[in-house]
DNA sequence: CGCCTCGGTGTACACCTGTGCACCGAATGG
DNA sequence: CCATTCGGTGCACAGGTGTACACCGAGGCG
């Protein structure tokens, strides 16, 4: 195996265990010996990837930025079907917040509970998915002729639903999903509706939650943040430490 | 000054502290000796109030959701003014968030980072939290003979843009706050409409929810904590740490 | 008054923390 | 093939952590 794909496996291990152990205690209150041990690695080892906590935690903020960004892909895609876009752009969250639990607990968990810089970072991320649907909005109620005064205020009105109702879903069990998703489809309605974006002709024939048909391959790898530095080499002198 | 005046205000010392120092960082990072500290009193003196930091949190939890009850009760007490109910309620909620940052902070950032009780227990606070709007909602769609199929749904949607949008105040500077409070004002009257509940003070000349003053079946107290124990003494063993 | 109660203190301990340092050994490239 | 690179290791250290223990001194009560 080469050196590179050692590496970034390494450093994947890490990001890994990183998000599952803080979906039960928080990033705030994880140390950096516990992911590195989770990772199989020594404490020292840890700063071969990143110069200390604060940039892993970045690099976690860059993650979920990034699953965001498909997600909304991924829902746009499905617009075709006209008929039930919200259902089965809701559907598409859903299916998502799945498949990266740990992700979106720490986007919706860590909004307010992380540092400064951490908060401002995952609130220019959902700002970014507001104005994303915002535009989504917009274009398809000049396309009905519909108004548009109120589409940034849907939008974020929405948003705000569907994180928290996605949040709700991490602590239900299974069985309860559909039936979640099924409330929020409700609920977002009601905003649109409220809006004057109606567009669905209220007609339910299938349960939200199974709407994984066609399941196209995962999604890509898509990596964003600077790979690691040549050789941080450990740096950074002693000082007050806030997490430790 | 009486012994128990003494230990009150100790204790009241750590909790303010500990709220204090949970909105920078999350409860789930904070020691107990810091906390303790912060509060003027040695680590050990701590246990003569609490048995440990999950006692602590719990105790916090109790203060969200007392703070949440009275904010439920201040707001219906502006229902009187049957116009701009919901601007009135909202701003009762805004006036409270600024009162009682802290408590709101942990009530928002704790609900997916804490532990599994720390959660539930929030999670069951804003249920509560919804029950008591829905009820609210449908009293005063009955009153109008407005539909009341989707009071709960739209309750429930209310709430999670009304605490998103909340959130968000405590980020903001403060000269932001009056245009984020007309944003959320507009937002859920957008979900209001939406259900059909539209309360438009333009054709309602009838003092709307001004009669009924009074408790009706309310949700069981939520104070679960015991007072301050008569000796803790310290005890329980050493065992693998959570949070050291 | 004398005794008891009990917040609060200070010391001590084992363990965990972040991180500097010297080192190893396999992949890499000339 | 030899020299270099560089993930990863082990050790060491100072400092933080939870908490057991013995103690103090002022409030409270007979």
């Amino acid at each position: 195996m080469t050196r590179l794909e050692q590496k970034e496996r390494t450093r994947r291990k890490l990001i890994d265990a990183a998000l599952e152990l803080s979906a039960e205690r928080g990033f705030a209150a994880l140390s950096l010996r516990e992911i590195a041990k989770a990772s199989g690695i020594t404490a020292t080892g840890f700063y071969r990837h990143f110069r200390d906590m604060d940039e892993l935690g970045l690099v976690l903020v860059d993650e979920v930025s990034m699953t965001l960004r498909q997600l909304v892909r991924e829902a746009r895609s499905r617009f075709n079907a006209a008929d039930g876009r919200t259902k089965a752009s809701i559907a598409a969250f859903m299916d998502y917040v799945h498949r990266k639990p740990h992700l979106f607990r720490l986007l919706l968990g860590e909004r307010l509970g992380g540092s400064t810089a951490f908060r401002s970072a995952l609130h220019a991320e959902i700002d970014r998915f507001v104005a994303e649907l915002s535009e989504d909005l917009e274009a398809q109620a000049k396309e009905l002729g519909q108004p548009t005064d109120d589409v940034l205020l849907a939008a974020e009105a929405i948003v705000a639903i569907v994180f928290t109702l996605g949040a709700e879903v991490l602590e239900l069990p299974r069985h309860r999903h559909a039936g979640l998703a099924e409330r929020l489809v409700r609920e977002v309605k009601l905003v649109l509706k409220g809006a004057g974006l109606d567009s669905s002709p209220a007609h339910t024939s299938a349960p939200v939650g199974a709407a994984r048909g066609d399941e196209r391959a995962a999604p890509p790898p898509a990596t964003a943040v600077a790979p690691p530095p040549a050789r941080p080499r450990p740096g950074k002198k002693p000082g007050p430490r806030a997490r430790g």
